[in-house]
DNA sequence: AATGAATGAGCGTTCATTCAT
DNA sequence: CATGAATGAACGCTCATTCAT
């Protein structure tokens, strides 16, 4: 199989899935935006839930990256950890702003889908150990609980912040999730 | 048009779109669910759109309700505003706990889709008014600027529990919610 | 049964058919715009099928009683003949024209369904024994081998016309058939 | 796409809506008789309407065609234009006959549908034009106007006999329109 | 005589998936 | 490896008609 196929189904899917959803994203539409037959895409992916699997992976990884490279700009200490929500103000930003795919996909599958349940927490927990990873970096001097502490805080203000500037469409939570990191950073 | 007909169906189609989302249930479900004709249902909803709104509609309206009464049962001051939060617990450990509606909903629409978007957005306003009135109510000590920063916060830290304790089928997230919260209720 | 009501459903029903037809005529549209409630309707009519008969009658009763005051203007002879077709004429400029009623409707019942098509073939019957007297009338003179013979070339013009100016949304047809009829009246 | 399927479609649909007509023929009876499922058909024509408008091109294709080599089997002159009318006693004897599917589609469409109707009137545009041609090349001697008037009676004789032995289920209209167009010629 | 809520059957259309080539 | 025609099941919705009051 060509990479070079597959990525590009990827692409496509991933762009109609985080724009429209996945149910209401079909097969059809994802073939005809890519350019390739229908018994290809099922040759690259065995069903529709294959390339919703896919989707979360290529979403996860772009995000992870783009945030670290975001927060690298910023001076080591409580300025990098408060970049982790700066993050989302140009995020919120972009044109295409949907939200969070992973809270947005849970939305889409029924409460017994367990594999793409738990995928999208297994997700999550990745992206949680990347915040304690930038926590540890940035808070050494903090004990371990006190940092576990602090990471929970902080996924829990981002998770929010991005739900919420998603659904009032307005950037007031991220900017109201800044503000309660810095003051919590300042009395640590 | 008789009453307990209409309510049938909105009680149906809501336990129906909160289980298994709104694009996964079909009409068909619905009507074989609450045991009436396809033609009743659509006398009393000219689309299926219709029945979102008296869902979400219903949804909130018995959440604000039931919230309310749990917060009244604690002391005022503090506790009652602690209690916002802590009411996500018996909440989440309901068995047929399925997240928030509204996030979820907004999740199945398309972003053109004004309509439900708005309504969404709107119930989401009144639950913040409910909050504030809580904070008020419970911190009258504070400036009114001060009242509606730490309104904010609460509903951040609110949406931001149960949509994780969603994700994470845990109730963790409520759990460092209400530590936050309590955090910052101690230093004002 | 009060008269009122029956004749107001047949009003209804008549414009309505006549504008979108009988089969894209629903019975919910005909007691919406008649004010009246469903069971009402069905006390005075068993089915639809009663309500195009009563709507065939009323349209020909309509206008063998329109088409005769119109010719009754003109002198008697040929010129009341052609009349007949030079009624056409306002009758295809009122807004609401669409076209022989008759002719539509057979073209909206099955092959087999008798009973419409007989009654509008008698309608037609009825309507060519309405343009025999006016012949018979209007030219004495001739045998009645004659009669009949100029009857029949007066009614497929009268129909092809009616026809024709539909379809083409012009009354081209009509001016073309009433010269056909007065080339043929001046060689008789 | 395969034309064999494309081309049992259209064949199955014309039977059946020119049978039932337009309204009363499901897409339902058409794939059942056609034997094929209904995404396929779906696959090949967009909208029942796009059906529709099959049915109407290759019904009006059979027919000129059909005529074109009736009358060719004529002597040139009066009696080649005779033919066309001529024509319609087999035509109508056929045991499937049910009028015009022009006349009888007009019918059934709303008056709004711009689509549908300009497409008929086209159909009957282009069946004038042939009409046209066969007066110019059978009476050569004819003026211009001439030809244009006689084409225009040849028309509205043509589409009455149609129409009315269809309501009458009689050949007496066709045999009338013949009777007028020849007296007409004699007198030419 | 009149009501309006309720119905079963059917509508046109779209879905994710398969299979012969 | 890639194709596109074909599929069965389900979709949201509307129909003419009936029935309890």
């Amino acid at each position: 199989m060509k990479r070079d196929t597959r990525d590009k189904i990827i692409e496509t899917a991933s762009e109609l899935f985080y724009r429209n959803g996945y149910n209401l994203t079909g097969i059809n539409e994802i073939i005809k935006e890519s350019g390739i037959a229908k018994a290809t895409l099922y040759s690259h992916f065995q069903t529709k839930e294959e390339l919703l699997l896919a989707y979360l992976d290529a979403k996860d990884s772009e995000l992870l990256s783009k945030i670290d490279s975001f927060i690298s700009t910023k001076p080591r200490g409580n300025d990098r950890i408060v970049a982790v929500l700066q993050f989302l103000l140009p995020f919120f930003n972009q044109e295409n702003f949907n939200g969070c795919w992973c809270i947005r996909t849970v939305a889409e599958v029924p409460r017994e889908n367990d594999r793409i349940r738990s995928k999208i927490k297994d997700n999550k927990v990745q992206f949680r150990k990347f915040l304690s990873d930038v926590v540890s970096d940035n808070k050494p001097e903090l004990s371990n609980q006190q940092q576990g502490y602090l990471t929970d805080q902080l996924y829990i203000l981002y998770e929010g912040a991005i739900t919420e500037s998603h659904i009032h469409a307005s950037d007031w939570p991220i900017v109201t999730s800044i503000d309660i990191l810095k003051d919590k950073l300042d009395r640590i």
